[in-house]
DNA sequence: ACCTATAATTTCATTTTTGGAATCATGCTG
DNA sequence: CAGCATGATTCCAAAAATGAAATTATAGGT
């Protein structure tokens, strides 16, 4: 009965049946009888008309004002899902961390955005989680332990993280030869890496540290930039350094022992379908990714 | 299609085919048949679903989602149209003038709501016209022009107008012989009737007279009573003072001159269908008048 | 008043949908 | 592991809906 109900909307608004069955692409015999049927389901007549005149009844202006609205948001949403679920056009709004999106993950933006060129990206760059329902955001990538429930989330990689130094910091210092040695340090404390966890390569010991730091900040890209400078060790992602890890900038500390490993997540509200964008973003950094050693747990220098 | 996006939304609630076909009062049969065309139509799957298993995909709770409250809204709203158009059951909200619905109409209303005992009348009584929109009134009983064109109105009837006056007021003054001599007594005006449009009903002859009033109000009762109280002549609806007039409280005054007639309307809204009750209501009162000569211009002393 | 053009309705052969009954699938219990 | 109960699907005759073509209705123009 709703689709007599909609097809009585169009007939109103069109202001006639045969107007109507030609929007509709209907026979004006069909648009005839189901608005007939229709009136004998309501027990009233909805509409007078005869050839070249056209009126709602005062049963037809109800039932027009009663439903209008809802056949047009049904219409609505019926044309948004068919589009959203399957089309690789239109906006698709992702959130992305600062430091590796300018950085290990341009080129990858770049390679999407050819590849796909009628998807509207929208990036939105920060090193804090914002939340996804309020800013809407389709689908973001978040490093690190993702503990909101209302998420759905995928794991696309993972970053090892290691300690360093600047040389210069080294020389004035002495070489480290074990993980109880960096409390004679300086030590550059990042808020995303809250305990240092340290693993050795050879024999797989673990140690978690709690130690004192000289300097802690929120900021990834900052206690990079502080370690360079010869202000202390950091624990970083190796994502951090990648790049320019042969300019030699900055040096390994205890290069036989590394830091825990952050997994590289695709995340989604649950609520949300993912559509079609959505879902080719995340495959496509899926397999961008996948042949990155420096987003599968490798380290720099090894 | 919007019937089979209905189907499927009685599904997903039911958590079954089998349940939303019983609760639908559908053969399985169909249930299945309908969900898979709209499948293929949407072309996605909706639904897992297996002997005693039920479980959405995402595409189908993106369905869900966007499709449940619209569903709902379409059935709430064929359920009140169904009801309120055809059924003599349920809420109806009147406003009607308090001096007559107190008066002579009181049996009326309770004559209808014994004859309609299932129709919840709020009767609401003022002597000023309210704004049916803003106050949700359907009906309303008015007496007298009624120019707002927002309005559909139906006539009724009518109650004539005259003039009276206290027999110790008249016994003090002396009788009068013509309209002219008006202008040597105290007279009491009421903003509903602002021109004195007087008829000889033997004669035909007709008269508009710009008189000086002694007292003005606003509420037809109080001038009957100031009338009644030896202040002066007033103008009334005879509907004012038809059931005591034989108690000799008012005279008539200058019998053979009456008012204006004012006719009473049913009055309602444009937009606004008038459902079974309402309809109803209007029949009633228009019946009930036509067997009282108080309002079909009937005058008392005569 | 008549004619024409347009809108609405009706007819009927064809297509599609329906629903009862039969069948299949599967999860739970003993 | 087998059997049973329940849920889902398929089959097919019957019913309903469809749409092209024909017909009817009517409003406007001459």
């Amino acid at each position: 009965m709703l689709d007599d109900v909609a097809l009585f909307i169009h007939i109103a608004r069109s202001r006639g049946l045969s107007s109507a069955a030609a929007k509709l692409n209907l026979p004006a015999a069909t648009v005839t009888r189901r608005l007939r049927k229709l009136e004998e389901k309501v027990g009233a007549q909805l509409v007078h008309r005869s050839a070249r005149k056209f009126a709602l009844t005062t049963e037809g202006d109800a039932y027009f004002e009663a439903f209008a609205d809802l056949v047009t948001q049904f219409e609505t949403a019926r044309q948004g899902l068919r589009s959203d679920l399957h089309e690789l056009r239109g906006r698709l709004k992702v959130a992305a961390p600062t430091n590796i999106s300018v950085g290990l993950l341009e080129p990858m933006w770049s390679g999407f955005l050819n590849a796909y060129p009628e998807i509207q990206l929208t990036l939105n760059l920060s090193n804090e989680n914002k939340d996804l329902l309020e800013t809407q955001i389709d689908l973001a990538l978040r490093v690190g332990p993702q503990t909101d429930m209302r998420l759905y989330q995928k794991r696309l990689g993972c970053v090892a993280t290691m300690l360093v130094a600047s040389p210069e910091y080294l020389a004035a210092t002495g070489e480290l030869n074990d993980p109880e040695d960096l409390r004679q340090h300086k030590l550059i404390w990042v808020s995303a890496l809250p305990i240092w966890q340290l693993s050795n390569l050879d024999t797989g010991l673990q140690e978690t540290l709690h130690l004192s730091a000289n300097v802690a900040v929120d900021d990834i890209g900052l206690a990079r930039q502080l370690a360079r400078d010869g202000h202390g060790i950091a624990l970083l992602p190796v994502s951090e350094f990648w790049e320019n890890f042969e300019t030699g900038q900055l040096h390994p500390v205890l290069p036989r022992w590394q830091g825990q490993k952050r997994d590289v997540y695709a995340v989604w509200p649950t609520g949300r379908l993912l559509n079609a964008r959505a879902k080719c973003l995340r495959d496509y950094v899926q397999d961008y990714l996948a042949e990155r050693p420096v987003f599968q747990g490798a380290l720099p220098h090894l």
